[in-house]
DNA sequence: AAGTAACCTAGTAAGTCAATAGGTAAATAA
DNA sequence: TTATTTACCTATTGACTTACTAGGTTACTT
């Protein structure tokens, strides 16, 4: 079907949100969530995948919460879906070699490298800038 | 899961068959299937799909079967993948605005046009041409 | 009339996805 | 210490999609 899961979607639009806040403090998924109108479960399941992927950490307790681990500038959009997707490979692997040719092959092979190569071009913090940028540099929750 | 589904990736393969095969003759669907040790009551369901999109044409009886309904130059993997997946969209709509973001609005949008003129950057007559190449021009069923 | 092969429609088992739910562990505040 | 907060972990469910299989009908050729 060559979708993205709204994991995927959801996750990049919570990580354009923290690199929007930044990384002076936490936020708990109370307030992403409540600002996305998302549920605390769903975002929870996608937030521990992003941390144990390194893009993000995050800490327990009261002012506690989630915050990037890295600088936005050397997260890309494909680092995230990535991390939520697994590969992102447009082909499910030939268990039977008459299923493929050698073009056919070297195309999804092309295909799946301009996919990774779009998704690396982009970083997080251009998404954040031209966000900001959109609203007026302010962010509330 | 942005995956291609097996009916597209079998679709491509067999296209390129029927543009290797040329348009002198039509070919019957239990040849393409054996060739590619397909089952051929699904490449059917596939074929079909190409014919109601106009790249393919079949006849009926004796004789009959499948060929290239326009020149394969002009017949794009691109409209082979369509013909099977309807668009090429990364992503689902979403029915909430909470869920989005100017940002990654345009994030996916752009995403989507990648992905479009990348299949289409590829014609059939390419994928079957290094196809030939590999194999010596020589095409046996 | 017989055979061939496209065309059509329905069904099914397996898998995936989105989301909910109930619980545990660690950090802070009282 | 105790309570509160919040991340972290592990099912489970219903809906949907996918990859096939199957049985039948229509049209063309010999």
């Amino acid at each position: 079907m060559l979708k993205i899961s709204t994991r995927g979607q959801y996750a990049l639009l919570i990580m354009t949100d923290l690199a929007e806040i930044g990384t002076a403090n936490y936020t708990p998924l109370k307030l992403l969530s409540h600002r996305r109108n998302l549920s605390v479960k769903y975002l929870e399941q996608i937030l521990i995948k992003l941390s144990k992927a390194g893009l993000v950490c995050g800490t327990r307790g009261s002012n506690g919460g989630y915050k990037l681990n890295k600088d936005a500038a050397v997260c890309t959009v494909g680092d995230i879906l990535r991390a939520m997707e697994g590969d992102l490979s447009p082909r499910t692997a030939p268990e039977n070699s008459h299923f493929t040719s050698r073009a056919t092959e070297n195309f999804w092979s092309d295909f799946e490298k301009n996919i990774n190569s779009f998704v690396d071009s982009v970083s997080l913090s251009q998404l954040a800038k031209s966000d900001m940028e959109f609203t007026g540099f302010e962010y509330c929750i």
